[in-house]
Order: structure tokens, then sequence, then C-alpha cells
DNA sequence: CTCCGGGTTT
DNA sequence: AAACCCGGAG
């Protein structure tokens, strides 16, 4: 049913079920304890492409290491990432540190309430723009995440709601009083009870409205596009140490990891002739570390790591201006995704 | 183990 | 359209 009208009862009984239920049941989240926009800039950032619950384990103690806008904007981008390391999309963590430094440079230090100089921050799309807007500011704007595309999807058995069916749809149902609360409860509602799969109807308080429970399709809306297909790849790691260290890099600014410090990777050579291309002294024989596998949104890595013991002459240094030594208990300090973590514990494991 | 979910940018 | 990351669910 594409709702061209949508009875007022239907929008009243949405609206009062759903707010009512969002007071009673409402998740004690931490950047619900006010309405400081800073805090739910930072919220809504990390809370893009991931869950609550991981989003928790991390928002304390930015707060704490970047306790104001002016704090984050003049950390320094190593100390943004480090703060950001586990979270993922390592992109956001640049995007929010930039948006910190507009807004102080050009917006006087207070996150705009003006919805087209929200939007034109880095990071920030429509969906932010509306949460921030209506969360931290009260303005009367939708706000929809997937969480949202799926709750309207299925109360108007919309099989394949499109940006601007949710945009109409989404802004004729927003709660013109409460609209922070509104976005909240619809999100919330989407992410404990309307969820992706094993959605609990018997526990949802619009169920009487929802057009999708009543013709018994909710488990097909919205419907889900055919997956792509993941490719696969295996890529060789040298891990090079010398006493009591391990040579990373930091990786191209575009791509994958984009600028995060990573072991170097070599091609089809051996990785004796690899250290000697760097400059580096093999000093014993090749140790094959244990393939770690990672998956990313289009990429499934396998990588091979191979550990060699090296001499270096700091003479020459040789490794160049992306590579640096970093001590095997000073990696704590250091941003470093996760699979190559994965790939520094088993050297560790191996080295001692 | 495999599958799946989720905003912004380019 | 394709790229970007991790962890929870089944």
């Amino acid at each position: 049913m594409k709702p061209d009208f949508i009875s007022p009862a239907t929008t009243m009984g949405f609206r009062q079920a759903l707010l009512a239920h969002y007071d009673r049941a409402a998740r004690d989240l931490p950047w619900r304890r006010d309405r400081d926009p800073y805090r739910i800039l930072v919220s809504e950032f990390m809370l893009q492409q991931t869950r609550v619950e991981t989003v928790v384990k991390y928002y304390d103690p930015w707060l704490e290491r970047f306790p104001s806008l002016l704090a984050l904007a003049e950390a320094s981008e190593d100390e943004v990432l480090k703060a950001w390391e586990g979270l993922g999309y390592y992109r956001r963590a640049r995007n929010l540190h930039q948006a910190a430094r507009i807004i102080v440079e050009s917006h006087s230090g207070s996150v705009p309430t003006d919805l087209e100089a929200l939007r034109a921050l880095p990071g920030v799309g429509e969906y932010t723009t509306g949460a921030v807007a209506s969360i931290a500011f009260d303005v009367p704007t939708p706000a929809v995440d997937g969480n949202v595309r799926r709750v309207l999807a299925r109360f108007f058995d919309e099989e394949r709601p499109d940006p601007a069916w949710l945009r109409r749809v989404a802004r004729e149902i927003l709660s013109r009083d409460r609209p922070g609360d509104w976005n909240q409860a619809l999100m919330e509602l989407g992410a404990t009870v309307c969820k992706p799969r094993s959605p609990r109807c018997d526990r949802c308080p619009v169920s009487r409205w929802c057009s999708a429970y009543a013709l018994g399709t909710v488990d097909e809306r919205p419907a889900s596009p055919p997956r792509r297909e993941i490719k696969k790849s295996v890529v060789t790691l040298a891990v090079f140490h010398c006493r009591g260290e391990v040579f990373l890099q930091r990786r191209p600014e575009s791509g994958l990891l984009a600028g995060l410090w990573a072991f170097p990777e070599y091609g089809h050579e051996i990785v004796s002739s690899y250290a000697v291309h760097l400059g580096l002294s093999p000093m014993g024989k090749p140790t094959a570390l244990p393939p770690v596998e990672h998956r990313f949104t289009h990429l499934h890595v396998r990588y091979v790591p191979t550990m060699l013991e090296v001499d270096r002459d700091e003479r020459v240094g040789g490794v160049g201006e992306r590579g640096r030594w970093v001590g095997l208990d000073g990696l704590e300090d250091l941003a470093l995704p996760v699979a190559q973590r994965k790939v520094f514990e088993s050297c560790l494991k191996h080295l001692k």
C-alpha cells in the first residue's frame, strides 16, 4: 500500500502508542542523559553502521578523552584514531574530527542548528542531519535510518521503500510535538521489536495499525535486494622484527584501511628479498605464522604473515617515511585494524 | 562456521 | 554502483 493518504486515526494512534511505549521502555543509553549537541553528534557518528551495544563501550571513554568539541578539534588525528580503534569505518573518525574543526572555526564552536549547515559537515548525510537536529534541537524533521526504513516498510506494507517514499511518509507521521523522541522511538522499535529477523510482533505497541502484520507479510518487508558477490583474496604480510621491535607501514591515503598502520604487504617475491629491498638485512630463516581470515564489506582476505628477524643499519634508514619500528609492548598506543592486531598477537606468541 | 546489518562518500 | 569495518545471530 502506497499511502497517498494516511488516515488521521492511524497517524494519531501510531504516534500516541509508540511515544507511550518509548516513555515506558526506552533503553537507558549514555547519550540520552542530556541534550548536549556535541554528545549527540558523537553518538550519531558512532552509531552509523554500528550497533548500540558496541557504541556503548566506546562512548564514555571517548567523551573522557575528548570532553568537548574544542578538545576534539585540538586533538591530533592519531589520538582520534586511537580512541576509535575497533569501531571500524575509520573514515567516520576523521570526518568527526574534521567536523569538530569546522564547527570551531566557522560556527563559533557550537554545533549548527541549521539543517543545511549540519548537512554540509563531513560525514553528516541526510540521516545524521535529521537525527542531530531533531534530538539536540527539537527541529521537526525526520531521521530515517535502517531501522526506521524497516519499520515504515512493514507498517505500510511497502515492499521496496525508496528514499522519496520514505522521506514523504516519515515527514507525514512525524510527531510535531516531540520530534527527537519520536525519531528515537521509531529507531528503538526497529532495534528491539521490529527486528530484521524474528520480529516480536507479539510485543509491538503498534501492531494493531500495522499493514504487514495484518497481511502476514512482515518477514518479506522490506524485500532484500540480491547480495553482491564477495571477492576473496590472499595477502602476504611481512612481520620484520629486530631487537624487540616490529616494523609497520602507514597505508596509502585512499583505499582499504586508508592511512592506518599495518604490516607491510609484499607481492610474489620472497620475504627476504623484500627485506633487502627495504634496506634490511635478513638474520635468520623466515617463519610462517598462522593465516588470519578477515571479512570486509566487499572482500574476504586471508592474511598470510611471514615473520623474519632482520638487522637494520641506523645509518642507512632504509625503510622510508611511511615506515616505523614499534616496540612489542608499545602497540597499545597505536591504532591498528583488527586483522593487523590479530597478526601482531600471533607474532607475540611466537616470539616468547 | 556463514550470513547479515548498517550511513556517507565518491 | 562501489567502497568502507566489525561483531551478533543463527
